[in-house]
RNA sequence: GGGCUCGUGGUCUAGCUGGUUAUGACGUCGCCUUGACAUGGCGGAGGUCCGGAGUUCGAAUCUCCGCGAGCCCA
């Protein structure tokens, strides 16, 4: 029985389920007994929303291809899939989805509720995940909520405060009052505002200050040293409506072009505030409490918010006639990344990891980027930490700080590893307090900041158990993510794995770009320009989708959303499709024969299929990703469908001694395209090669096809234009490709056997013929070689090129070995130029097809 | 305001360790149903390589300035 024919058409989508519901995830397991080379990857886990957006997309592909490269070239690869799911926008959306907040229902409850509602989430990114062909790891799947994790998270932190890199300490950080939590640095977004600079009298004094709600909390009145306006000023200040006095300090930071040149400085208005505070020794106030409301300490204004306050202050200033005038002001303030509340500066008991930049850079740097110039940003960024990450947040689903406090001594009590995961706020520990022996133990509310659970993403796919030891499979291979949070995830990561390991977490950081929508822009819902992966999963498929990943941009720089991309690609399923088709009709119409291709035209297309496998194979190597899948492409297209496929169509259809030879490179190519295109089309790979009847193509090797053939390269090159040139030439005369075309002779410089493929390729009697026989030929001009010319004669090259124009034509034709420029004689550089040829022909009236030093003249009559 | 990246036919994009005619896709125009494919084949039109200056015999490519965009930050 012969072998079935690819059906006519290729149905993508319904070829695509039918493949990724027959495939195993067990062909995807990284196997820990293997002593086959490594390939750990540090997949991100993504936030779950419930909706694998398009940028994860484009993410995704990059380390779908590369994972099933790297098994196809025999490494044995972890793809895990991790769940980041604490966190604040899982809180509000629970709270929003029931009406409720975090306060009116118990904390147990409370997570109960976010841990449901992340469950359904992730269900629900897994599907599309699928559907997108990945070859993820899914018995390497990690959710850090679960306890199985999380215990680790506490583990490294009670590691990491053993170890001194963890303190606690009542410092100022970033407050979101609405979310009623610490936030770090690099959860604050700043967006512009305007808001009105007020000036006033400060006690004979005129101040300018944006924050006039914390007046209460002024602890003193900042000038700079060199401003000659406050050279008397000495005395202390009272301050307006409070009566408290506050001294003058000066500072060289202080701008006296702003405002009124003196500052007034709150504990604390902003980030400047907290240098001066903290480098002038001074009180601290607290008139703002975590709630958002003013404190005792702001009198009359206890309880208000600050924005009521700032009125109400307002108009104290005005009834008591000090309030001079108000200017807007453009400016940026920091707000909450969730929410949007502008955050405030608040000094409160926190926990905090220490950042040392020097350590992080060296482990930084010793990790290989690509692109390299991200490194920049990660470099930029460490060089101006100047607080500590504040780790602490006052919230409810994240990980608990494994921590209780005694009552009496203030001891903090910690629980042993085996113990954990532990949450404090249920959990006893198991002793009383070991200072002062007291039972009265209250335990740590507050929670981890979610950075620190993925921050161990690494520890944790390499293998730690929590303990001291580094991890069996650590450093991972590579960490594969977006340049949007080389400053968080990136950052935190090296930190932690320094503090846990020592070492750096990856050998090498892979980053890509963001997705951009159709317009150009950032996808986002107000601009309405947001592509779900599932809109072309149904229209276009996943195949379609991954190569426009991988084609659509180089790797690393951000890719703009463009449907053409997608349609192309659909197309060259269809293309490649058909050529399969095609051969594989060919190839099974009679038994497989052994025979090693003899013919030209076969040698040639060997050639190029391995120079082909070369380049996609450095491509992939050094993630060009797009370099790869192009190449891939255009030699399908080209190459083999519109060049090779032409050429021995008339062998194939014959049953001749050429015809082996063709069917045996048509062989070779399809099953090398095949496994070329696996990483890419995972689906589409499949199903060609499933017709071919060696198996699947994923447990197939990368191929190694290798042929040295510089002769069937050239000459085959020469073959296939001659034919593309005389088919032109055809087309152009009105004539059908098919239709016979006379005698063609083909003079060319060398000796070409073409095993008559030209021939019935062109319908034509055709010869090949060495030399140029019976036609005379012309020089018309010369050519230059600039890359000879240019270094040979630098600035005289122009005058050189002149004056070899201007040698006479016969002697130009004889060759020349010296030319006089400007009254000095030269010698001719070899390969300076070259002459170019007209071709004439004597005799008979014949067209002519010229291809460079080759002349094809064709007699139609004969 | 700073750092990084980018600016190439109508649209998107490759090239950017300097060297003859600048890559490909989509679109567009013309011709062609040839036994894998009209979701195809062949051919054409369409480009001040953002602007300016510089280096060089030679610049899309290197340098500087300017304009514009994106990302990250202050």
């Amino acid at each position: 029985m012969s072998p079935p024919e690819l059906p006519k058409t290729y149905d993508a989508v319904a070829v695509e389920e039918r493949w990724q519901a027959r495939w195993s995830d067990e062909a995807h397991y990284f196997d820990p007994s293997s002593d086959r080379p490594r390939f750990v990857i540090d997949t991100p886990p993504p936030y779950p929303t419930g909706n694998f957006h398009i940028g994860n997309a484009l993410n995704w592909c990059y380390i779908d291809f590369l994972a099933r490269y790297r098994r196809m070239r025999g490494d044995n690869v972890m793809f895990p899939q991790g769940w980041d799911c604490h966190g604040l926008p899982t809180e509000v959306k629970v709270e929003e989805q029931n009406g409720i907040t975090k306060n009116d229902v118990s904390r147990e409850e409370f997570r109960r509720m976010c841990r449901e509602l992340t469950e359904k989430n992730i269900e629900q990114m897994r599907s599309t995940m699928r559907r997108l062909g990945f070859s993820i790891d899914w018995s390497n799947e990690y959710v850090t909520m679960d306890p199985e994790y999380f215990r680790k998270t506490q583990a490294s932190f009670l590691r990491m405060l053993g170890d001194g890199y963890i303190y606690r300490s009542d410092h100022p950080v970033n407050f979101c009052t609405r979310c009623e939590t610490a936030i770090a640095f690099a959860e604050v977004a700043y967006e512009p505002r305007t808001t009105s600079l007020v000036y006033f009298d400060f006690d004979g004094l005129e101040i300018a200050t944006t924050r006039p709600e914390l007046l209460s909390a002024c602890v003193a009145v900042a000038v700079h040293p060199e401003d000659e306006r406050f050279r008397e000023l000495e005395r202390p200040l009272t301050v307006p409506l409070f009566g408290h006095s506050v001294p003058v300090i000066r500072d060289e930071a202080v701008d006296p072009a702003f405002g009124s040149g003196a500052v007034m400085i709150c504990t604390f208005g902003d980030k400047q505030d907290v240098v001066w505070w903290k480098t002038h020794r001074l009180e601290h106030r607290a008139a703002l409490a975590p709630t958002g409301r003013m404190t005792a300490l702001a009198g009359p204004f206890e309880g208000m918010t600050a924005v009521e306050c700032r009125k109400a202050v307002m108009e104290a200033l005005e009834k008591e006639g000090i309030l001079i005038r108000q200017v807007p002001l453009e400016q940026r303030v920091g707000t909450c990344w969730r929410c949007k509340t502008p955050i405030e500066i608040l000094s409160e008991d926190q926990w905090f990891i220490r950042v040392d930049p020097g350590a992080i850079l060296r482990a930084a740097r010793a990790v290989r980027w690509v692109p390299e110039h991200m490194l920049l940003r990660m470099e930029d960024w460490v060089g101006k930490m100047e607080w500590d990450w504040c780790i602490s947040r006052q919230r409810l689903f994240a990980t608990p700080i494994p921590v209780w406090f005694c009552v009496d001594c203030d001891e903090i009590i910690l629980p042993s590893p085996e113990d954990l995961p532990v949450d404090p706020t249920s959990d006893s520990p198991r002793g009383p307090c070991p200072r002062c022996g007291s039972t009265r133990i209250r335990g740590e509310t507050d929670v981890l900041d979610t950075w620190m659970d993925s921050s161990i993403s690494v520890m944790n796919v390499t293998g730690w158990d929590g303990s001291g030891a580094v991890p069996p499979l650590f450093p991972a291979q590579i960490r594969p993510q977006g340049h949007d949070i080389i400053r968080t995830w990136a950052f935190y990561t090296i930190l932690r794995s320094l503090a846990l390991t020592g070492g750096k977490p990856w050998d090498q950081i892979l980053v890509n770009g963001m997705v951009l929508g159709e317009d150009g822009f950032k996808m986002s819902k107000s601009r309405g320009n947001i592509i779900a992966p599932e809109e072309i999963l149904s229209e276009y498929g996943a195949d379609a989708l991954r190569q426009w990943a991988a084609a659509g941009a180089a790797t690393g720089s951000d890719i703009q959303f463009n449907w053409n991309d997608v349609i192309a690609a659909s197309r060259f399923q269809t293309k490649f499709w058909n050529i399969a088709r095609f051969a594989l009709i060919q190839i099974n119409r009679r038994e497989e024969s052994e025979e090693e291709p003899v013919a030209l035209a076969d040698r040639w297309l060997l050639a190029r299929l391995s120079g082909l496998v070369s380049e996609v194979t450095a491509a992939m190597d050094s993630y060009q990703f797009d370099r790869a899948l192009k190449a891939i492409r255009e030699f399908a297209w080209e190459v083999l469908a519109d060049q090779y496929i032409e050429l021995v169509k008339g062998r194939l259809y014959g049953e001749g001694d050429g015809r082996a030879g063709a069917v045996r490179a048509l062989r070779t190519t399809l099953d090398v395209l095949c496994r070329l295109l696996a990483p890419f089309v995972p689906a589409f790979a499949e199903e060609v090669y499933s017709f071919m009847g060696r198996g699947s193509v994923h447990e197939q090797p990368w191929p190694e096809f290798s042929r040295e053939d510089p002769g069937a390269l050239d000459d085959g090159m020469l073959l296939a234009s001659v034919v593309a040139e005389v088919r032109r030439f055809k087309h152009e005369r009105g004539l059908a490709l098919n239709a016979p075309l006379g005698r063609v002779t083909v003079m060319a410089p060398r000796t070409i056997y073409d095993a008559g493929d030209a021939g019935r390729a062109l319908n034509a009697d055709l010869v090949w013929q060495l030399g140029t026989e019976g036609l005379t030929r012309e020089l018309v001009d010369v050519s230059f070689d600039m890359a000879v010319v240019g270094k040979t004669f630098r600035r005289a090259a122009p005058a050189f090129m002149a004056a070899v124009r201007d040698l006479p034509r016969e002697v130009l034709a004889g060759g020349v070995d010296e030319v006089v420029v400007n009254g000095d004689t030269f010698p001719v550089p070899d390969g300076a130029f070259s002459p170019v040829w007209a071709s004439v022909v004597d005799g008979e009236q014949v067209d002519l097809v010229t291809l460079g030093d080759v002349i094809a003249t064709v007699q139609r009559s004969a």
